[in-house]
DNA sequence: AACCCGGGGCT
DNA sequence: AGCCCAGGGTT
């Protein structure tokens, strides 16, 4: 069919000279393909330079310490994405002998890997004529094939997954599934579609009938929550108290300073008597050095950071003292990082 | 099917 | 402020 040829050979001309587009490691594809979810290339690369340095072989990521691994991750949120896979990867030591299975239902499998990953390394590693829909997929295929399914709609995907499975290119899986990616990436954007660009606009529905801006259809509303924490650095001489996320939920596993919901407007000595109660022991010279507000896509975090002075503290096992050096090993999230900075600009740590 | 899980960029 | 995401897991 044209279509297929006229987008494959645009994606020969015209694709973007990206890392893991240098490498044929089912392995490394893997990890570009984790780190792709929900993030945007240019964020992807340095955090994938460093990651394949860091884990050159599959045996290298199976055996990394979670705290190693988590630090690598810093910064790039969905951290459940880093721990699922490492468990995956461990399954195809263990279970493959270190191979990544080519098959959907065994790579299904394993950890992170839902229908479109598995599809994405099957036919960018393997060369195996499988689906690979995103909502990339969906908004370019939504203009040329005019489907006018709710995308926001989980079971529409399947629509979009027959599509793909109709009209894609057994000679080469892998650039027709790129190039379908690129193509939303480059030309085929969310707003506005750069149509007299693109290398299948002849093939087109959408854009015959200019109703390229009408699609895709999507319907969603997000409510957002807003919560209120203080967090504290309580310093003891050089040490300073830091906590274990648990191994669950909201950035599971990650490390934070000491934080506690906190009352409306509360005065330093109320946060004093707080932290003194948690912790069971002497918290004092409580004083707030920042406030700020981090915003996620779903809910708002309303922080106040304080800095406070901690004493015959009954320790939980969460929590340890670290010196400065050990701090900087801590995989920390953003609002986290934003409190830390605080404290390095005032030459605090 | 609905909800949870980060972060950055664009409008 | 609201929207866009190169999704997968859990319930």
């Amino acid at each position: 069919m044209q279509f297929q040829k006229d987008l494959i050979d645009w994606f020969a001309a015209e694709k973007r000279d990206l890392p893991w587009r240098r490498t044929a490691d089912p392995y490394q594809i893997w990890i570009s393909e984790i780190m792709l979810q929900q993030t945007r290339v240019e964020t992807v690369i340095p955090y994938y330079k460093r990651f394949v340095e860091k884990f050159p072989t599959l045996y290298d990521l199976a055996e990394a310490d979670e705290e190693i691994l988590l630090k690598q991750w810093e910064g790039l949120g969905y951290y459940s994405r880093a721990r699922n896979l490492q468990a995956g990867v461990k399954e195809v030591a263990e279970q493959y002998d270190g191979v990544v299975p080519a098959s959907r239902k065994e790579i299904s499998s394993l950890k992170g890997v839902g229908p479109y990953t598995a599809g994405a390394v099957l036919s960018i590693a393997y060369g195996i004529p499988e689906h690979a829909v995103d909502g990339n997929v969906m908004r370019v295929l939504s203009r040329i094939l005019l489907i006018e399914e709710d995308i926001a709609k989980p079971k529409t995907r399947k629509i979009f997954e027959q599509a793909v499975t109709d009209i894609i290119s057994h000679e080469d899986p892998s650039s027709f599934n790129q190039g379908l990616m690129e193509l939303g990436a480059l030309i085929c954007t969310p707003t506005s579609p750069k149509c007299l660009l693109c290398p299948v606009r002849e093939h087109c529905h959408a854009f015959h009938e200019g109703r390229q801006h009408e699609l895709p259809i999507k319907t969603k509303a997000k409510k957002t929550k807003a919560l209120n924490y203080v967090m504290a650095s309580i310093r003891d001489g050089d040490a300073i108290l830091m906590e274990k996320r648990p191994s669950f939920g909201l950035l599971a596993n990650m490390w934070q300073f000491p934080m506690i919901e906190s009352p409306q407007d509360a005065f330093p000595h109320e946060i004093e008597e707080r932290l003194s109660e948690q912790l069971q022991g002497v918290i004092s010279s409580a004083e707030k050095i920042i406030s700020f507000k981090h915003v996620f896509s779903h809910l708002t975090w309303n922080v106040e950071g304080y800095m406070a002075e901690g004493r015959n503290l009954q320790l939980p096992s969460h929590m340890k003292w670290v010196t400065r050096e050990e701090l900087d090993l801590l995989p920390i999230s953003g609002p986290v990082q934003k409190m830390k900075q605080a404290l390095q600009q005032r030459g605090e740590i």
